[in-house]
DNA sequence: TCAATAGTTCTAGAGTTCCGAACTATCAAA
DNA sequence: TTTGATAGTTCGGAACTCTAGAACTATTGA
């Protein structure tokens, strides 16, 4: 297992967050880690949106999430904790997130 | 040639706005209609960031921009005049568009 | 009718994504 | 110190998507 990549600041780039966050799945893991205080497993996510993600998808999604500067991972004993990004990464990009996540939040109450 | 597809406002969606501005070029041509006050042909986009785009390559790009709800495209005689969905999306997604170009323009001053 | 211009569609190759199977890493109990 | 359990990663093939050249359609003006 190689160490696990997390872009610098400078190298998140918008189209690569909005690539990361264009996927349901994604988007629903990003903003449940973003909404919470603490840092959560991955298998916390098991199912998504009423849907079962199989794990070898579940990595991969993560994964494009943590090279997209969206999430940091550390590994912590058996599991891996994630934690947003959010706060470095509306230093770069004053407002996109909290509107992503807004208009998430808002589309999801609709129903 | 089949007419148009234009989504309605209420089957416009968060991921497919995002995925289609997840691309450097999609997203520099929605800038570039979305900034401008009058409407603009395909064609005014061969060139983009530098880079020559082919013209099936930009036909595509324009259908997936009108796929996501993001440009209104029309034809008028031999061209087609695009214009932004902006203020439309803005009722259904306050504030994601302006953080997204926003964004867009902030970066592209940096350099 | 013909030619020119603007876009679209077709299609093949390149690249990406999904997910089951096999793997690795860590820890705790025997 | 093996063994087992749990958590996540990597591999590989099938399905899907993207790019761009070639051929096509639509409109207009000569």
């Amino acid at each position: 297992m190689r160490p696990l990549a997390h872009p610098a600041l400078d190298d998140i780039t918008l189209t690569g967050i909005l690539h990361a966050l264009s996927d349901e799945t994604r988007v629903a893991i990003f903003v449940g880690i973003a909404g919470s205080a603490y840092s959560q497993r991955c298998a916390a996510f098991t199912t998504v949106s009423e849907k079962t993600v199989p794990k070898s998808t579940l990595s991969q999604h993560f994964k494009a999430l943590r090279e997209a500067g969206l999430i940091r991972s550390e590994r912590q004993g058996v599991e891996m904790l994630n934690t947003s990004r959010c706060a470095e990464v509306e230093t770069r990009f004053p407002g996109l997130i909290p509107a992503i996540i807004g208009a998430y939040l808002a589309k999801a109450k609709q129903r």
